[in-house]
DNA sequence: AGAGAGCGTTGGACCGTTCCAATCGACGCG
DNA sequence: CGCGTCGATTGGAACGGTCCAACGCTCTCT
C-alpha cells in the first residue's frame, strides 16, 4: 500500500471512509484497488494507452464500470494546466441568431474536443458579477464574446490573458483579439440593389440605432449614391422595435404633413433595419391601404422566423450567422496555438433571401 | 525578479516566450512570496477571515493586485469537493421560453452563490456526447433539465448520483428527482373558458403533437364538457408549425367538403396549440375572407413575441416560465440540502393574456 | 552467459488550493 | 519567574488526477 501514513486506527472499511461517512465518489485509487493494479495503470487505460496488456485493461474497465467511476475534471485540469473549455459570453439569449452562432462555434470546437461554457452576460451583470473574472478563475482555455457588450470593462483585461475572439460585433478592437462580424454594410447594399434592380427609385430606409444601425444605413446610402439615386434616398429613424418601424412608416407613407410633399414623392420601397421594424412598417402600410408588394416593396434584415411567416413573407437579409460561428471557432483555435499573432478582423458576407414582399413599382 | 526559476538563457522579453517555461499564471505561493507571508495567510485573506492583522491583509491584497492573481477554481473545488456550479441542460435554445426559465433559475441560484453551466443537449448529442457523463466529470453540484429530453438515457443514472430537477416538462418521473412544469391542462381550460365566456359555443382546437399537445387538448375537452358543449367541440390535428395550423384552419373553416357540414356549423372560435400554429390559422382565416375577431376568435398559447406583434395581436396563454425557473431553483436548493427527500412534483398555473383576437361571436 | 532492448507496470513528485494542528510571541496571573 | 491563554501565523497533509523515471521481466544478440 503506497498510502501507508493513513491513520492506523481508521476502520479498514471497503471505502477508506472519512470520519463521518458520506461516501465519496470513487477515485482512480478505488478503481486501482478493485482491479488489483496501480493507479498509474488505471490512468494509462483512461488515456487509451496502447502499452497496457489486454488482461489488465479488461480488469480496469470492469472495475470502472462496477464502481461507476467518473474521472474528476478538476483534478485532471489542475495538473494538465488546461481545461479544454472555452467560455462563451452571450448577451441576450432572446436573440435567435445567437443560437446560429453557437451552433457554428460548437461544430468546430467539439471536433477539437473543447466544450463550451456559456454565460449570459446580462444575467451575470445584473447580479453584479464579473464574467471576465469568473472565466479567468475557471481557467478557460479561450473566450468568445458573442454580440454586443454593454460594458467592456474587464474584457480588455481578460483578453490580454487568454485567447479571445469577438463574434458578431465590430466593436471592441483589442490588441491580440480577433474579430468576426457580419458585413452589415454589404448586406444593406444587397437589399438596396435588389430594390433598385426591380426598378424602384424612391427608396426609404428605416434606420436602427447604434453602430449596427449606422453600418446598415451607410450601406443603403452607398448603394443609392452609386446608382445615382442619392437624391431619392430617404432615411427615417426607427429604434429597431415594431412600434418604431410602424411610426417611421407612417411618417414615410402617410398623408403629407408639409405642403411640399406630393403623392408622387411617396417611396415605393422601404428597406428596414431589421425584420421586426419591417413588420411594423407592414402594419402601417396595410392600415394606409397600401398593398404589399403591389404598392410598396419591403425588405427586412436578419431573416428571423418572423420573415418566414406566410402572413408576412418578407424578403430579408440573411447574415450567415452559422458561418460567423464557424469562423470564430477557427480564429480561436488558431489563436490558442499562437497567442501572440496580430489581431485579425474579418467580415462574413450575408445573402438576400427573396420571398414575397417586393415587386417592381406600379405605374407612377 | 520574483520569477527566479526562469531559465537563465530565456530572453527577458515583455511577453516571455512560450518556448520552455511559458509563464504560468500567478499562484497563491507567488502572492505569498511577494507579500512576505505564508500561503496559508493568503488563503485566510482570500476567505475574508477576521483573524488577520490589518497590515498583512493590506500587503496581501496589494500583492494580489500587482500580480493580477486569480484563484484557480479547479484547485479550490478539488479540495472543497464541491464546485458551486449547477449544470443546466437545454434542448432547443431557439425556443424563447427557455430564456425565461433560465432567468428565473438564475435569480435564485446566484443568490446562493451558484453559477450555471449551460449545455445545449441538441448540440452535444449530435456530436455523440453524453451530457450526463460530462456533467458528472465536472462534478457539478446539481442538475437542471429544461424542457423535453429526446433520450433519457444517462439522465436516470445522473439523477441518482446528484441532485436533479426537471423544469418545464412532465415527462421523466424519476425516484429522487423533483419536477416543476407548466399546467398545460389548466392553461387550455383558461383559454377555452374565455371563449365560452364570450358566448362562443362551436369552438375548435388545433391540436399539437406529443405529451404537451395531449395535455392541452385534454384541457380543451374538459372545459367544453363541463360547460355542456362537448357536442360542439371539434379537434383538428396540427403539428405545431405555421403550415400545420394553416391547413388545420382551412379544414375547419373552408367550404364544406362533405355535404353534411352546413355554414352554421363553422366554428366561431379556434384555440390553437401554440402561437405559431395560431398565426397559420390567422392566415387561413384572412384568405377565406373571415375577419378576426369579428367573424372568428383566436387564442394561441405560449405568449411568444409573435402574439405581441400588432399585426397579429393574439390572445395567448402565458405560462409563467420565469416562475417555473424560480421554483425549480428552489427545489434544487432544497434537494441539495436533503438529497434523499421524496420526489416532489408541482405545476405552475399559467394566465391568459388578452389582446385583440377574440370577440363575442357575430349573429349566427 | 551476460549485456542490452523492449515491454508492461509502478511509486512518487507535482498541480494550486484548503484546512488543521502546531508554533510563536505577547500578555496576564498566581 | 514559569505557566496557561489567546491571537496571529505557519508548515504540511490532503484533494484526485498525470507524468516521468525506474523497475522487473522476457527475449534477443554477441
Amino acid at each position: 500500500m503506497e498510502r501507508s501514513n493513513k491513520r492506523a486506527e481508521a476502520p479498514p472499511g471497503e471505502r477508506p471512509g472519512t470520519r463521518p461517512g458520506a461516501d465519496r465518489p470513487p477515485t482512480i485509487r478505488g478503481v486501482a484497488a478493485r482491479a488489483g493494479v496501480s493507479k498509474s495503470l488505471v490512468s494509462l487505460v483512461l488515456q487509451g494507452s496502447p502499452r497496457v496488456s489486454d488482461a489488465k485493461r479488461q480488469a480496469v474497465l470492469a472495475a470502472i464500470d462496477e464502481l461507476g467511476y467518473r474521472p474528476n475534471a478538476a483534478a485532471r485540469s489542475l495538473v494538465a494546466r488546461r481545461t479544454r473549455t472555452v467560455g462563451v459570453l452571450l448577451n441576450d439569449m432572446r436573440n435567435p441568431w445567437f443560437v446560429e452562432v453557437l451552433d457554428g462555434l460548437n461544430s468546430l470546437l467539439q471536433a477539437h474536443d473543447l466544450r463550451m461554457l456559456m454565460a449570459d452576460g446580462r444575467l451575470d451583470r445584473r447580479a453584479g458579477h464579473d464574467f471576465a473574472r469568473t472565466f479567468q478563475e475557471l481557467r478557460v482555455d479561450g473566450l468568445v464574446v458573442v454580440g454586443t457588450l454593454p460594458d467592456t470593462t474587464g474584457l480588455a483585461e481578460a483578453a490580454e490573458r487568454l485567447p479571445t475572439v469577438i463574434a458578431g460585433n465590430h466593436e471592441p478592437r483589442l490588441p491580440h483579439t480577433d474579430l468576426v462580424a457580419n458585413d452589415d454594410e454589404h448586406g444593406a447594399r444587397l437589399a438596396t440593389e435588389h430594390l433598385i434592380g426591380l426598378g424602384h427609385r424612391r427608396i426609404a430606409h428605416i434606420a436602427g440605432q447604434g453602430p449596427v444601425g449606422e453600418r446598415r444605413r451607410r450601406g443603403f446610402e452607398t448603394a443609392m449614391r452609386s446608382h445615382g439615386l442619392a437624391a431619392h434616398a430617404v432615411v427615417e429613424s426607427g429604434d429597431g422595435t415594431e412600434e418604431g418601424g410602424y411610426r417611421a412608416a407612417v411618417r414615410l407613407l402617410g398623408p403629407p404633413r408639409t405642403t411640399r410633399r406630393t403623392p408622387t414623392e411617396r417611396p415605393t420601397a422601404v428597406f428596414a433595419f431589421n425584420d421586426i421594424s419591417c413588420v411594423g412598417a407592414l402594419s402601417a402600410a396595410q392600415e394606409l391601404g397600401l398593398d404589399v408588394p403591389a404598392d410598396l416593396s419591403l425588405v427586412g434584415y436578419d431573416n428571423t422566423y418572423l420573415a418566414r411567416i406566410r402572413h408576412l413573407w418578407l424578403n430579408s437579409v440573411n447574415n450567415a450567422s452559422h458561418e460567423v460561428g464557424r469562423r470564430a471557432a477557427r480564429c480561436l483555435l488558431d489563436r490558442m496555438a499562437r497567442p501572440d499573432a496580430p489581431a485579425g478582423h474579418q467580415l462574413v458576407a450575408p445573402a438576400l433571401e427573396i420571398r414575397g414582399s417586393t415587386a417592381p413599382p406600379g405605374a407612377v
